[in-house]
DNA sequence: CGTTTATACGGAACGACGTTCCGTTTATCA
DNA sequence: TGATAAACGGAACGTCGTTCCGTATAAACG
């Protein structure tokens, strides 16, 4: 039998020693940055130096290479969907879906590194496409609610449609005008208010 | 100054000699024998062994790893051209183009491993698309043009459209009847066949 | 035929990498 | 402060891709 929780602690956390809790952040933080500069296929040693830690220290919070990359992908999906809220309560809600939907495309732009290793057959990934589903698709959701309920968009557009299209848009971004993304967003935006119930 | 051309030889071929045209012949052979049963990624070793040569040797032929991949690529598309020419001396112009659609799907199929290593971003096969193109797009071109001018299928269908349109059929071949490829390919027949100015 | 020589061969060796192991250090708690 | 479980660091291991070099041999010549 093992005890637990033997003291609630703070919530669903199996009580991490202080030290262990600041590698794994150092690790996320180091792997991030390595990871931009390098690629995914950056060395373990690399992000190990970048994070101060040694490669065991690595591994002992990722058992294999593929879980920080999991978890460096998780980490960006998180602040993404987490951006959605804090721009709805910062900006009317058409602004608000537009902005966020710069951020998301921001967010596709920087993670093409991991979109290709995700592909790569590997079934360490195979996690990935519904978390990213389940944390991005709700976030959408929730601001085109908004701005269909204010009457600035029309209503019944599908949130994934919407999170797709803007994935293909991000897609011929090599030899094309640095600020193509953001006119076709402007263009999709557009699109979504001109059936609106409101009739501006 | 070199020697060159002292004796013109067959042709367009710096005289190789006979034990290494066998071993090239044997490594190409060795090659897709083992990439079918253990992906691209499979070790150099284990090519070399079922070649019976050493890893010197493989490296003597293909000065890269990715160059070997290229080479068996390159050997396949050229078989699956050829098989056009082939094709098109046994049967009626329609039949033939059917069939030939039909041998390259199973090599789009059998290739997929080869395909998620050419998306890998690795420059070394950048090439690839553009011999992939030159050589299966006139291929389905006299094709269709024989079809076309026997007034079997519409004229004027664009090769490029018809190789991608076949290629997309072959994506969803995981968890899809086996059938599937083939039923949708005789969709695609009968859709040239709509217009043709036999009107049979 | 032998001789000669450019060419090809084999496999040990090298460096980089992912991963494992284990002796040492340290956070936590009584 | 001392005990102890947890975490740490980095040497070490096995597997790669690739290189190197002493050996073998195909082929041209006498």
């Amino acid at each position: 039998m093992k005890k637990l929780l033997e003291h609630p602690e703070k919530s669903a956390r199996p009580s991490k020693r202080a030290d262990a809790q600041r590698n794994t952040d150092a690790l996320l933080k180091a792997a991030l940055a390595v990871f931009a500069k390098s690629g995914v296929d950056a060395p373990v040693r690399d992000i190990a130096q970048k994070a101060g830690v040694g490669v065991g220290t690595v591994y002992r919070h990722f058992p294999q290479r593929s879980d920080l990359i999991v978890a460096v992908f998780r980490q960006e999906v998180d602040a993404c969907a987490d951006a959605a809220a804090t721009l709805a309560a910062k900006y009317p809600p058409t602004e608000a879906l537009s902005r966020w939907m710069l951020r998301f495309t921001e967010f596709v732009a920087a993670k093409r590194g991991l979109a290709t290793a995700l592909h790569s057959g590997d079934p360490a990934y195979d996690i990935l496409p519904a978390y990213y589903d389940g944390k991005l698709r709700p976030a959408m959701e929730m601001l085109l609610s908004r701005a269909a309920a204010a009457g600035e968009i029309r209503a019944g557009v599908a949130p994934g449609d919407l999170l797709s299209a803007a994935v293909s848009l991000c897609r011929p971004a090599y030899d094309v005008a640095p600020d193509h993304t953001k006119r076709m967003l402007a263009l999709l935006i557009d699109g979504l208010r001109y059936g609106a119930a409101g009739g501006r």
